[in-house]
DNA sequence: GCGGGGACTGTTATATTATACCACCGCGCG
DNA sequence: CGCGCGGTGGTATAATATAACAGTCCCCGC
C-alpha cells in the first residue's frame, strides 16, 4: 500500500506549464506507440488543447477552439477523439463536471480520485492507494464487485484556501 | 470511525418495498417538520417516484410520471422539487448517471459512496466513515479544504455477479 | 380587512451536453 | 482489383439542465 505520490499536487502558478503539454504529448506519443494505437492529429491536437491548463474543458470549449484552427469540427469529431482519449487512459472525464481533464500518470492503469478547486477550477488527481483499497474492500464486503471508481473531492486548494 | 452499517446492503428482491417507500416518506415528513421546511404535494410525489424502486431516476422520467398523474409538468417544476429533496438530503444526485436515488439515511448528515449494480441497476449507499476520513486525510495532506464528495462505484452486486 | 413580502408553482424559451446515423476516404490485404 | 475496417465529415436529434418572468397563495403586521 503506498502513499500518494510526491507528484500529486497542486502546481506552482509560476511552473513551466510548456512544459507539461509537452510531457503529456510526449507520453501519449510513446503510449500509442507501444499498444499499437493510432495518435492521429485530432487526437494529438485535442489532448493538446486539453492540457493548455490545469482546468478541466468542457467538449464544447474544445470544439470552439478547433474551429478556431480552421478545421470545421462537429461534435462527433471531439467526441470521437475525447473516447480514444479516454480509453487510452490519456485523459479523465469528471462526472461532477461534464468536463475532461489531462491524465497525469499515463504510463499505468489506474483510477484516481480528484481534487477539484470550486474557485480557481484546477484539479489534481491523487491516487491513494490507500482509499483505492478500503474503498474496495468495503464494497466487496457487501458481495459487489467494483469495475470503475469515480471519486471527486469538491473543495479549495491551498493557494484559493490562504487567499479566503 | 464507526464500520459500515448492516442497513447497507442490496435489498432482497423480494423485500416489501411498499415499506421501503412508506419509511422513506414518513422520515421526509418528520425531517421536513423538524427543520420548518414545506414538503409540498409536488415535492413529497417527487420523492415517491423516485422510491418507487431501488434504481436512481432520472429528471425527465420523473417528468413524464407527474404528467401521467393529470398535472402538466414542465422541467423547472421537476428540477426544483429534486433541487429541494437533495437540499435537504432526502435524495442524492449520482453524477456518473445524471439521476436522482432516495437517500438511505435521510436522519443526519452525511456523504455516502455509491455502489451502482451496472446490470440491474440497483444502487446502494454504504456509509463508510473509514473512507470518508481516509479521503478527507489525504486529501488535506496536499493542503485541500474538502467541501463535497462525489464517491461512486459502478460494477456487479450479489445478485447480478452470482448470475455471471 | 388590507397590503407587502416571500416561498412556491406555471410557463416559455433556451442553454448545455451527448449520441445516432449515414457517407466518404484511405489503406492493408487477399 | 474488391473488400473490410478504422478514422473522419456532416446532419440531425436526443437528453439533461437552467434563465427569466408571471401568477398564486399564505402569513403577518398594521
Ligand atoms: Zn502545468
Ligand atoms: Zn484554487
Ligand atoms: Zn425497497
Ligand atoms: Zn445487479
Amino acid at each position: 500500500m503506498t502513499e500518494t505520490r510526491p507528484a500529486d499536487s497542486f502546481p506552482a502558478p509560476e511552473h513551466d506549464h510548456s512544459e507539461c503539454i509537452e510531457s503529456a504529448l510526449a507520453a501519449a506519443e510513446e503510449t500509442c506507440r507501444r499498444r499499437g494505437l493510432r495518435f492521429t492529429p485530432i487526437r494529438r491536437r485535442v489532448l493538446e488543447l486539453i492540457w493548455q491548463n490545469h482546468e478541466p474543458v468542457g467538449a464544447y470549449h474544445l470544439l470552439d477552439q478547433l474551429s478556431r484552427d480552421g478545421r470545421r469540427a462537429m461534435p462527433p469529431t471531439v467526441y470521437r477523439a475525447l473516447e480514444f482519449l479516454v480509453e487510452a487512459g490519456l485523459v479523465h472525464r469528471l462526472a461532477t463536471l461534464n468536463a475532461f481533464v489531462g491524465c497525469a500518470h499515463p504510463d499505468h492503469a489506474h483510477q484516481g480520485q480528484f481534487l477539484i478547486c470550486r474557485d480557481c477550477r484546477r484539479v489534481v488527481e491523487m491516487e491513494s492507494a490507500r482509499v483505492g483499497h478500503s474503498l474496495r474492500r468495503e464494497a466487496e464486503a457487501l458481495g459487489f464487485s467494483v469495475e470503475e471508481q469515480s471519486i471527486e473531492l469538491t473543495g479549495l486548494c491551498p493557494d484559493c484556501s490562504q487567499a479566503h
